[in-house]
DNA sequence: AACCATTCAGGTACGATGTACGCAAACGGT
DNA sequence: ACCGTTTGCGTACATCGTACCTGAATGGTT
């Protein structure tokens, strides 16, 4: 695509369906990406590359550059893709822990369902409609509350930042195995196994000996530890509101 | 390196000075690292090749594989050569705000002069001795309040996300230009500017607008923002500790 | 002093990758 | 029937991590 045009993949408009003379594009760019969703699903992000999403659609890899001027503008078209996942109500309920809570939720899901989201995310700067969706309703669901904008957004942070290292706790290690291509259960015994062991026994890091060895929430499910470690956050959210509007 | 050992970089011992027989190691691990380090500050993490390391030191890039066994494993080198930058006192202060607050800045720091390190740190799970460190010197700062090691586990993460997604916004732009290969200013200006005031002018997403346009903080110093959510976090920190512990 | 087992240096080579370039095929309007 | 436009995609190139291998350096042993 040489340098001819620079600008965001959300203002550059799809190749029509009927727009005069010449050959109908044979793909779109949701086939695109969806292929390179599947692809990434299953075998990893690194795994989709043109080549191989291209083989997915049966065409060549250089058929993609029509719909797509970059390989990382088609991130930002999977991230979308995933996003669109994140199902949420038109409006907020006026309630706003359970809304915060819906959607950290279901953005942990979609997280889960695609291991490479949440890496995609905090890898580079985008702002897909269907991120800003999220958003919105996320900055809404404390907006009436008598708080200023840069409280809101900041709230709405702490949420995200929860919610993106926690997801990337509960599938680092899995996304880790894989892209070295270990099984995953091997590569707890053999690899940070007896690494965290020699941590432990050394005996010089007590604390994070304590965090490991009698942590309550380690033993539970994971969707319980999630659910904990969100509580404390709402928390602390719920504890400045009252605070913020009194003043 | 074939399959032959798959171990931890931590656990694998470098080459010794006196040992024996046979030719004595002409660099160290160290020295390939900060080689690495002094590559990805000036031209990005990408730029930091095996052939662009090695020629850096003077050598050929077969020769690293001699201290470093795969790339991945010269990363986690790498955040711990910046990680030992985050200077701290022996033990914590007693006063834990301003113990998590200096771990902080401290943190940011380091951040901002190896603007790669935030998405290394994110993109796979590691524990260096440094990064050891730091972890337990935050822990410590919680210890002693009556506070059970899930809780200290936990607000001790909020401030490590909250940092680290800080930072990110921070640095975020300025590194995507560079990838791209732009220069920062035209890339504000060409690329997302046009997009954000699309975003704006739609109408559709009033709160995200307000978040761009009404924000009092976001004319402020950079540091004085990154402080302001700060606060923000261990407020509701505090909040919680006070109601933690009266339980 | 001669020899040898051991270790490091680093060239060559392989299979990937993203993507620039260019040409042939398909298509709608005239 | 022709033509300008657009798509499909093969070829080619620079670059990557790294497996493999040869030769040079080194210190202990004889």
């Amino acid at each position: 695509m040489s340098d001819e045009e620079l600008i965001s993949i959300w203002m550059r408009p799809e190749r029509q369906e009927r727009s005069g003379p010449g050959r109908r594009p044979g793909y779109s760019r949701q086939q695109v990406t969806r292929a390179a969703v599947r692809i990434a699903d299953a075998e990893g992000v690194d795994a989709a590359t043109m080549r191989r999403i291209a083989g997915e659609l049966g065409t060549g890899a250089m058929s993609l550059y029509r719909y797509v001027p970059r390989r990382d503008d088609l991130f930002d078209l999977m991230i979308d893709m995933a996003m669109s996942e994140v199902d949420l109500p038109e409006k907020p309920s006026g309630d706003w822990r359970s809304d915060l809570s819906l959607v950290a939720h279901r953005t942990r899901a979609a997280g889960q369902r695609h291991p490479w989201l949440i890496g995609l995310l905090s890898g580079r700067p985008t702002l897909g409609p269907q991120l800003l969706r999220v958003h919105e309703f996320a900055l809404d669901a404390l907006d009436g509350l008598g708080l200023d904008i840069d409280a809101i957004t900041s709230f709405v942070g702490m949420v995200d930042d929860y919610v993106h290292s926690a997801v990337r706790r509960e599938i680092g290690w899995l996304e880790e195995a894989r892209r070295t291509g270990l099984d995953p259960e091997r590569w707890k015994r053999d690899y940070i196994g007896p690494y965290v062991r020699q941590i432990v026994a050394s005996g010089a890091y007590p604390l994070f000996s304590r965090s490991v060895l009698e942590s309550r929430t380690a033993h539970l499910a994971a969707g319980e530890r999630f659910r904990h470690g969100l509580d404390r956050v709402l928390n602390g959210i719920g504890a400045q509101i009252a605070s913020d509007i009194s003043r």
